[in-house]
DNA sequence: GTGCACTTCGTTTTT
DNA sequence: CGAAGTGCAC
C-alpha cells in the first residue's frame, strides 16, 4: 500500500522536530514504522541511534514486529523499541553508579507502593486517620504521590510542608534504603539524572540520533521533559499524536504537551494526517460529530473514502443483564451468518466491572471470550509469592520480599516475631535478615518462635548455598519442592480447580526462569539473579495478554482498547454515570471537578475502534447494591450522534428491527447444535 | 498464631 | 449482592 501525501511528508521530513497530528485510523503507526526503515535505509541511521518510545508493551512490541518485516530481525533487533518505563530502566540499570542505586533494585507495584504508604501513616502520622478510612487516605496519598512524581516534583521542591509531603519524603526514604524503585520512579529518576548530570546527559542524547514518541498526547510532565533531554544534542525527533484522544490526564498526562513543542521548537514542522482508512462513513461521522463538541488544540477534520457502510446501532435494554445477554445473542447471531471469527468483536465498557454480566452471559452461551487487563499473570498471590522468595534468595537483605515469605509456607512465623525483628533491625540499623541473624534478637522470643525463626534462617540459606555453588538451574528446577510450595498450595486454596491453576502457574514461571537460565533459543545463558532480574522487573510491567493470539470475543475498558481496531465493535453501558462515569461529573460530591470533555474523549476512542459495525447499549435501570432498582438515563453523548447515522432502537422494540432477523438464525444455529449433541 | 464468622464498605480509568 | 477486612474463639 502507498503512503498518501501527508503520510509520506511525515516520513521524508528528517532534518529537525516534527510533529504528526494523526487522528483515528489515519495510519499513524505505519508512518513510524516506515520512518524507522527510511531512516536506516535512506538516511544511513545506525539501527542502534534510533529509540522509539510508546506507552504500552502492546504497541511496541506490536511496532518491533512490523518493523521486523521490513528489515529482518537482526536490524530491528538493534532498534531502541521500548515503552517509556522499560527506556527509564534501562537508562537506570545502565546508570547505576552516577545513581547509587544498587544493580538489582526492586520494583514495587501499585499495591506495594500502598503497602508502604499505610506502614508509614499508621507509624508516623496516625493523626490523619481519625475521621478518614485509612484506605481512602492511603489512595489519596498514592495519587498525590503519583501526581508529585508525573510533575517532576521531588519532596524537598514542594514549598508546603503538609503532613501528605512528609510521607512521601518517608516514602522516597523507605524505597532508596531498601534499594527499591516504584513505576514512576523508572522515568522520575531517569528525568532528574539527565537534568542534574550533564555528562550523562551529554552521553545520551549523543548516542541516540533519532527519537520519535507515539501517542504523545499522553505525555506528563517528567515524560516530557527526558524527551527534551533525550534530544538536547541533535534536536532530531517525530512525535506523534491526537488530542482527541488524550484519556490519561488522571494519570498526570499533558494535552498541551502538543501545544508546548511549538514554543519550545520554534522551527518545529508540523503535518496533519487526516484520511481515516479503518471505519465506515457513518461510524466516522458519528465520531466527527461527537468530538466537534470539545475545545480543539489544533483543528482537524477526519474523511473517508470507504463506504457508507450500516448505521450506528443504538440498542435500549433494561437491566445490564439484559444488555449483556443482547451483545451475546448479536454475536452469536452475526457470527453464525458471516463466519466471522471470534476474535473480530470486541466488547468495550468503561469501568472493569462492568465485564462481570458479560463474561457471565459469555460463559452460558459457551463463547469464547478473553478480558484483558483484568488480573495478570504477575499479580498472581503465586506469582508474586514466588517470585519474592526468587527475590529473597537472590538479596536476602530485600526486606520487603522477606517479609512477604517468611510465613509461606506457614511455619508459625507471626505479628510478634516480625515485630522483634524490626525493632532489632532499628536497633542496628540493619536489614530484617541481618537482624534475624543476630543473637539478640532471640532473647525477646519464646523457643517457639525462635525454632520457627530458625527454620527459616536456615532454609533460606540452604537455597542461597545453591546459587554459591554455581547450581542456579538445579534451584529453579526444584525451587517449589525445596520450599514446600504446592502443599502449601493445596493447604490454602479450597477448589480443586484453582489449586491446580496455581500449581501450574508456579510451574510455568519456574520453568521461565529454568529456560533463561539454559539460555535457551540462541540467547546467552544467564544467573538465577539474572534471570528473576529480568522477569521480576521487565515482566511486572507488561500485563500480561496471554491469550490475546486465541480465537475468541475481546471484552476490555476503553482505555485499554487505545491503539487497536475490530471489525465489529460493542460499547456497553452508555449511560449517564457510566459514560460520562458519574465521578466525572460537576456535581455538588465531586466539587471543583469536570471531565465531562475526558470522558467524551472516551467515548471517541471506543466509537473509532470499529471498523465495519458498530453497536452501543445502554440500560434503563441498575440495580443498587441493596438489590433495588433504580432508574437510569441515557448517555448525553447518545443525544450527539448525528440521527442520520444512527437507528436507535428504544426498550423492548429490537425484535422488530433490522436485526429481527437474530431471532431466526439463533433458533437455526440452535437447531443445528441440537443436532450435532 | 490460625481459622472462622461476622461486619463493613463500597464502584474509574493503568504503566 | 459480593468482596475484603475486622474481631473473636480455638
Amino acid at each position: 500500500m502507498q503512503l498518501n501525501q501527508a503520510q509520506q511528508e511525515a516520513v521524508d521530513y528528517v532534518d529537525g522536530p516534527c510533529l504528526v497530528l494523526a487522528g483515528a485510523g489515519s495510519g499513524k503507526t505505519r508512518v513510524i514504522t516506515t520512518k524507522i526503515v527510511s531512516l536506516i535505509n535512506k538516511h544511513f541511521i545506525a539501527p542502534q541511534q534510533i529509540c522509539a518510545v510508546t506507552f504500552t508493551n502492546k504497541a511496541a512490541a506490536e511496532m518491533r514486529d512490523r518493523v521486523k518485516q521490513e528489515l529482518g530481525s537482526e536490524r530491528s533487533s538493534l532498534i531502541t523499541i521500548s515503552t517509556f518505563h522499560s527506556l527509564g530502566l534501562n537508562i537506570l540499570k545502565e546508570e547505576s553508579v552516577a545513581l547509587g542505586l544498587g544493580r538489582n533494585f526492586t520494583l514495587f507495584d501499585q499495591y506495594d507502593s500502598f503497602k508502604l504508604i499505610k506502614d508509614i501513616v499508621r507509624e508516623k502520622f496516625p493523626q490523619i486517620l481519625v475521621d478518614n478510612s485509612e484506605k481512602t487516605v492511603v489512595e489519596e496519598i498514592a495519587t498525590d504521590i503519583s501526581t508529585w512524581k508525573t510533575s517532576l516534583l521531588r519532596p524537598e521542591d514542594i514549598a508546603v510542608r503538609t503532613i501528605r509531603v512528609q510521607v512521601y519524603e518517608a516514602y522516597q526514604a523507605y524505597l532508596s534504603a531498601c534499594n527499591a524503585a516504584d513505576f514512576e520512579d523508572l522515568i522520575f529518576k531517569t528525568t532528574l539524572l539527565l537534568r542534574d548530570n550533564q555528562a550523562v546527559r551529554d552521553k545520551w542524547s549523543s548516542y541516540y540520533k533519532y527519537i520519535l514518541v507515539d501517542e504523545y498526547q499522553d505525555t506528563n510532565e517528567t515524560q516530557y521533559q527526558l524527551l527534551k533531554y533525550l534530544t538536547s544534542k541533535n534536536k532530531k525527533f517525530t512525535v506523534v499524536g491526537d488530542d482527541d484522544q488524550s484519556i490519561y490526564a488522571w494519570r498526570g498526562a499533558r494535552p498541551e504537551n502538543i501545544k508546548v513543542l511549538s514554543n519550545d521548537f520554534p522551527d518545529l514542522k508540523v503535518i496533519k494526517l487526516e484520511q481515516n482508512y479503518r471505519s465506515t462513513q457513518h461510524i466516522l461521522n458519528c465520531a466527527n460529530k461527537l468530538i466537534s463538541n470539545n475545545e480543539h488544540i489544533f483543528n482537524k477534520t477526519l474523511y473517508t473514502k470507504s463506504n457508507v457502510g450500516k448505521k450506528v446501532q443504538i440498542m435500549e435494554l433494561r437491566t445490564q443483564n439484559d444488555e449483556a445477554d443482547r451483545v451475546v445473542q448479536l454475536i452469536l447471531a452475526h457470527q453464525f451468518r458471516t463466519h466471522s471469527q471470534w476474535k473480530d468483536y470486541a466488547v468495550l465498557y468503561r469501568s472493569n466491572s462492568q465485564s462481570r454480566p458479560l463474561e457471565k452471559a459469555f460463559r452460558e452461551a459457551r463463547i469464547p471470550c478473553f478480558i484483558s487487563g483484568g488480573s495478570s499473570f504477575f499479580e498472581q498471590v503465586e506469582i508474586k509469592d514466588m517470585l519474592s522468595w526468587c527475590r529473597v534468595i537472590c538479596n536476602p537483605y530485600d526486606d520487603m520480599a522477606l517479609l512477604r515469605v517468611i510465613n509461606i509456607p506457614r511455619r508459625g512465623i507471626g505479628h510478634e516475631t516480625i515485630n522483634a525483628l524490626f525493632s532489632q533491625a532499628k536497633a542496628i540499623g540493619k536489614s530484617l535478615y541481618e537482624s534475624a541473624l543476630n543473637p539478640n534478637v532471640t532473647k525477646d522470643l519464646i523457643p517457639r518462635q525462635k525454632k520457627s525463626l530458625g527454620e527459616f534462617v536456615i532454609l533460606l540459606t540452604k537455597l542461597r548455598q545453591y546459587i554459591l555453588n554455581g547450581k542456579d538451574k538445579e534451584l529453579a528446577d526444584e525451587l517449589t519442592e525445596l520450599i514446600g510450595y504446592n502443599a502449601y498450595i493445596k493447604a490454602n486454596t479450597d477448589s480443586k480447580v484453582a489449586t491446580e491453576i496455581k500449581i501450574k502457574n508456579v510451574k510455568i514461571l519456574l520453568s521461565w526462569i529454568s529456560d533463561l537460565i539454559a539460555g535457551k533459543k540462541g540467547d546467552t545463558p544467564l544467573s538465577f539473579l539474572e534471570a528473576v532480574d529480568k522477569l521480576g522487573l521487565r515482566e511486572m510491567m507488561d500485563r500480561k495478554n496471554d491469550d490475546q493470539d486465541n480465537d475468541a470475543v475481546q471484552m476490555m475498558t476503553l482505555h485499554a482498547s487505545k491503539g487497536l481496531e475490530f471489525p465489529y465493535v460493542f460499547l456497553v453501558g452508555m449511560e449517564e454515570g457510566s459514560l460520562p462515569h458519574k465521578n466525572s461529573l460537576p456535581t455538588e460530591e465531586n466539587q471543583g471537578v469536570d471531565n465531562v470533555d475526558e470522558e467524551r474523549r472516551l467515548a471517541y476512542v471506543g466509537i473509532t475502534r470499529a471498523r465495519q459495525e458498530l453497536t452501543l447499549l445502554l440500560a434503563r435501570e441498575v440495580t443498587q447494591r441493596n438489590g433495588v432498582p433504580d432508574a437510569i438515563h441515557p448517555s448525553r453523548f447518545l443525544k450527539e450522534l448525528p440521527a442520520e447515522d444512527t437507528e436507535y432502537y428504544p426498550l423492548g422494540t429490537q425484535a422488530k428491527t433490522s436485526e429481527e432477523q437474530y431471532k431466526s438464525d439463533i433458533d437455526e444455529a440452535l437447531k443445528q447444535l441440537e443436532s450435532i449433541l
